[in-house]
DNA sequence: CCCTAAACGAGACGGTACGTCCGGTCTTAAT
DNA sequence: ATTAAGACCGGACGTACCGTCTCGTTTAGGG
């Protein structure tokens, strides 16, 4: 069924893709303030500007589709059998990647395409859904140990560490820090723990 | 908003300021496309683009300038001797504002101009300083009252709070509604509060 | 004209050819604004673009040949023994056939292209070269039986006939109709005729 | 009566109407292949590209502006109570300003505008009738003093000299120089003289 | 009471980026 | 080997904004 005919034409190609994805990210990581657009972009992929808007309908699709591949490739969710473990060892990895210089101007800039153009701004959603899936089965597995109550908020609880995250990111004013990721992850772990479980709710905020 | 308005020689034309004001937050919460532009807000405001940069130093600044008007004058920090009581006010007065589409939109784009302009990023900083100064106070009071553990992390709390405020508003996934303000106060108030004191972690995500 | 067509394994397809010739003059004709562009002369054709770059160096000597067919199998160098009859027959057919819309628009389109590309230029300077030659065979011809003038510059009488067409046809202020014509080739054979000869220079412009 | 209110705000600047028109014709005139873009005149005039599409609706409405400036700045028709001396004067000064290499590049490349661009093709027009009208000027004098006859078709005459001059310039097959102006005029004037009028039409083509 | 200087509405200006279009080259699978 | 399809690089196009710079007008306040 479907019995379409096959393609003819030249094929896409991937070099080119790579190209203009490394490049977007190497620019929005620049620490100079080389401006990312869609001109500097292919000119540093070495790239026709029309080969950019062949395969994404816009600028902030490409650097979505950048940032997306970079976020998904370095943290790989943990699962040590235990929430407390597995969650900090989440948010310190989440942090780590996010307050790298290169991560965190990427980060700003694909929001800041992503408020200004509808479309990034849906793909922006998708993005952040991915990342939220993954920290939702570093919680899922933790509810089949039977770690977290039944009537927890997990996704207020995603929202809480992505939260952080992304406000520290985006206004600035403090670090994405190991330490902070750690209170973080205690607290989120104490307010997801079942009520008979051991250890007070004060865990949530004792420095390591 | 574009009703005639005569000079006042000299002396800075209060009118203006405020039309300006007014403009840029009526379009900043169109629900249409409707750009924001200084040239959109000047011609909205029945004012001339060089009376916006006299008084403003940038597209930002405006912006910011309008946005915390708005924020300031609408939540009042509450105070009733309780801190789940008083943060669960807060945190809801604060999510009701944000979450009317006219303050969304508003915070979207306001947000978005802080990322392309370093002056408006600096800004926004400011303008969420005071906003957690706000949050602070609440908490700062609770501690006085011996509420509050003594190793608690405030600043972190208060990023939990604005980023799940901010995380929703920008990303867009889920609702600010009135229960999820509820729940992330009562969490946030647990994980603040002594050990010795009563009401288990539990109650954070307790539905009311 | 975009009718299906086989391969022709490893030999040039002379349908092809046809195909693309004809759609270039279709196009350049079209009364519409549909733009001349190698990928509408392709399609038009049902044609891959590597083909016409197979054949033809570029889009202007596309175009020059396919004007070069047209005018050659249309006008036909008259021999009746008499210079005044043969050039008016030349000219009137000349005019007749550039005021065609189709030929019009072909020749003004040929000569943008020559214009901005210099190989194109050289193309459209030996197609005039022709058309000037098929002229000068008329004028060799009655100079062979004394009906020119020995001291009469030719190339400027026929600079005269077929200025006049180009300029007309490319500025568009005034017709190519047959009295201009056979006006102006009475003039111009009353400026070649030898001094002795019958017919003052009045009969340039006596109307027929 | 039209109480229209008067002008406000800033002025159309002069300065760089000028350096606008200037910087296209001597981008035109340059002997280099610097492309005649937008973006160059833009540059050479020290303008922002928006300037040019504020004042002029295309490329090709620059390019005229600018050859009608120059074109009608220096042919002064002349005026020496004298058909064939006046005639030789004008045709030989036209030649002359056309055959710099400057003006010569500019009359191809706004020819080459005024065929792609319709627009420019209606202010080509206007141009080419203002030069005729220049001619016109020149035979319409001779006229009141009986040097022509009464059915000679002026705009053929006209015609004959712009076409030759605008042929060779277009397809570059010959040069415009003194002599083939002196036979050109001869040639006109002897088609337009009155009968009964002394010289035979032989001395049109009487090289001098 | 007039005169000056600041503030105003209007809008042109130099720039920068956008997204589209086209010319000419290349790559692929089918014939 | 040639074809139709179509991706590719380069470069010009015309538009949208930003923040600056005049204009002529309006009015407060010092002379």
């Amino acid at each position: 069924m479907n019995q379409r005919r096959s393609h003819t034409g030249r094929r896409r190609n991937e070099a080119a893709r790579r190209a203009i994805l490394d490049a977007a990210v190497a620019l929005l990581g620049a620490a100079d303030g080389t401006p990312v657009t869609i001109d500097t972009v292919a000119a540093a992929a070495g790239v026709g500007k029309q080969t950019i808007y062949r395969w994404w309908p816009s600028k902030g699709a490409v650097l979505l589709d950048a940032l997306a591949e970079r976020a998904a490739a370095e943290i790989v969710p943990p699962d040590t059998g235990d929430l407390a473990a597995d969650l900090a060892a989440f948010v310190r990895a989440t942090f780590e990647t996010a307050r790298r210089p290169g991560t965190l101007a990427a980060l700003r800039g694909t929001m800041a395409e992503a408020l200004r153009d509808a479309h990034a701004g849906e793909l922006m959603r998708a993005f952040a859904e991915r990342r939220r899936a993954a920290l939702r089965a570093v919680l899922d597995a933790a509810r089949a140990r039977g770690e977290i109550r039944a009537d927890a908020d997990l996704e207020l609880a995603a929202d809480q560490v992505f939260g952080v995250l992304w406000y520290r990111c985006l206004v600035g004013h403090a670090e994405l820090d190991a330490a902070s990721a750690d209170r973080l992850a205690a607290a989120v772990a104490a307010q997801l723990r079942p009520v008979s479980a051991g250890g007070g709710p004060g865990t949530g905020t004792v420095a390591p």
